[in-house]
DNA sequence: CTATTTACTGAGGTTTGCTCACAATGAGGC
DNA sequence: GCCTCATTGTGAGCAAACCTCAGTAAATAG
């Protein structure tokens, strides 16, 4: 009987409420902290359909999120000067000082769910779950 | 840097796409076939509540994915003999006929994204996902 | 210089939950 | 029996996080 499955999608369930208690208490919602998170990382002007890709959504979804965030002032869009089209998106002042209190407990919030794992365990569920995903992208692409 | 959340994430994302793939076929959603699978391993009448209790989802939100299954036909609504205030949710006929069509979509779309893990990787993932559902459920009861 | 492609977004939908309030019923105390 | 209180399901209404389809504006190919 193969009931992993249903363990994964319990699993997320429970790590989304809890970083979604994390954090609300800045007005962001998770997928918005995500999105911030992938601003941030990429430290420089990013293109919404970059962004897009990195969070694995679709981009109309993506310019809903930074819509979420520009609201907020944490981020702004600007013109791409290389391609009046495009949309690069920068985090503000702000955006960069509470993007690094996110972080923080989102941190708390996944060792808070991980917590009960061996050290161990930890590494080989990554190792798991990469080749999960991995082993997803190559099965679509051909 | 952890990011075996994200992963975890990504993960439940894809199943979740897949299963609903295999199951739209029969007009059911992903939740629905969830909750049906419950009732017919239960195999005998099951309480509303019960049944939001194995979902992990407020009795509120049972009401509706019972609503949509009874809509199919799939189930019926039954008064409990022995409190009027409850309700008693059973298969139909044809919901245990289609919930044993479901019930191997559901394999398949597991096995499918399982798949690129070999035997050993598949053991050790539901392992370490009991692991910390259990955990979960350990911190939050004392 | 037209024709196609690409980058974003407006409009609207779906799925899966949630809370809050309420009616009907059951249960315990007096 | 009667009164209070807890429980059971549900109507109403909302939110998060996606999606598709269609349209506009700009870049690029022919």
């Amino acid at each position: 009987m193969d009931e992993t499955a249903d363990l994964l999608m319990a699993a997320a369930r429970t790590l989304r409420r809890r970083f979604g208690d994390a954090t609300a208490r800045w007005g962001v919602t998770p997928s918005q902290a995500r999105a911030l998170r992938m601003v941030l990382a990429a430290d420089e002007p990013m293109r919404l359909s970059a962004l897009a890709e990195r969070l694995r959504i679709v981009p109309r979804s993506a310019t809903e999120v930074i819509d979420g965030l520009e609201l907020h002032g944490l981020v702004v869009r600007q013109p791409d000067p290389a391609d009046r089209r495009a949309v690069c998106v920068v985090a503000t002042e702000e955006g960069v000082r509470l993007g690094r209190l996110i972080e923080e407990a989102r941190q708390q919030a996944a060792d808070e769910l991980l917590r009960p794992l061996p050290e161990e365990d930890r590494r080989t569920l990554t190792r798991i779950l990469v080749t999960l995903l991995d082993g997803r992208a190559a099965e679509r692409s051909p």
